[in-house]
DNA sequence: TTGACATATTCCTATATGGGCATATAATAA
DNA sequence: TTATTATATGCCCATATAGGAATATGTCAA
């Protein structure tokens, strides 16, 4: 059995490197489908369907105006997978402790 | 042409519910493949393909003692992931103030 | 050695999914 | 209406991949 699908699970969602880049592209203002497509040169159909994929699992909006759909990115929906990384946060602080210490202590008894 | 693949690109990784889980559950301390067997209610085969994909992009670690393999989570290899999510945090930070502000002008006119 | 325990691997199958291409739908302009 | 622009869908195919079951590998104990 597969994974959860992509339009469930942001994770999965994200796990699709363009998909990542439109997000990052639609983060700061709402852009037209096209301005994706001629931005981050990839097939008008495959953008749709990222697009589509992206709106189901909330991670965009869209607003339609004349013939043109306005995407933007939904920050808040990102905001869950920020979170659960950043429970591991304190263990990599730890660990960079535990370099610099040893780093520290080698550099002592020089 | 598919993604990334798994063992390649972390955000794939950790696209699979079960592996999340078992990231969750090495990030205190390591722990005998049994142990998340028995935790996480899944079959060993399973288990041990999770870890290996784990291990292969660098998301947990082992060591061997007799017979059994001590898997940790590598916290320094999500770092990236906490990142990228980060970099979207000023946008659901404004999105939220704005729904504040919305939220205290209909009060003021009471 | 032989046996028991712990983990890994192999083989098979079902399925989601991304790409390419053609075409459909929607909205505006002429 | 018809043509044009903007976007979405449908179809087909290739591929990665997760699960299940059986088995292999590795390590220790007797």
């Amino acid at each position: 059995m597969p994974r959860a699908s992509t339009t469930s699970d942001a994770f999965n969602a994200v796990a699709e490197p363009r998909r990542r880049d439109i997000l990052s592209f639609l983060v700061a203002q709402e852009r037209p489908v096209n301005d994706i497509v001629t931005t981050l040169h990839l097939p008008q159909p495959s953008v749709s369907k990222h697009l589509r994929v992206l709106l189901e699992v909330g991670l965009v909006d869209v607003r339609r105006e004349g013939r043109q759909m306005f995407y933007r990115t939904n920050a808040a929906a990102i905001r869950p997978l920020h979170e659960w990384t950043g429970t591991f946060e304190r263990y990599w602080a730890h660990q960079l402790a535990r370099v610099k210490e040893r780093a520290e202590a080698s550099e002592k008894p020089k």
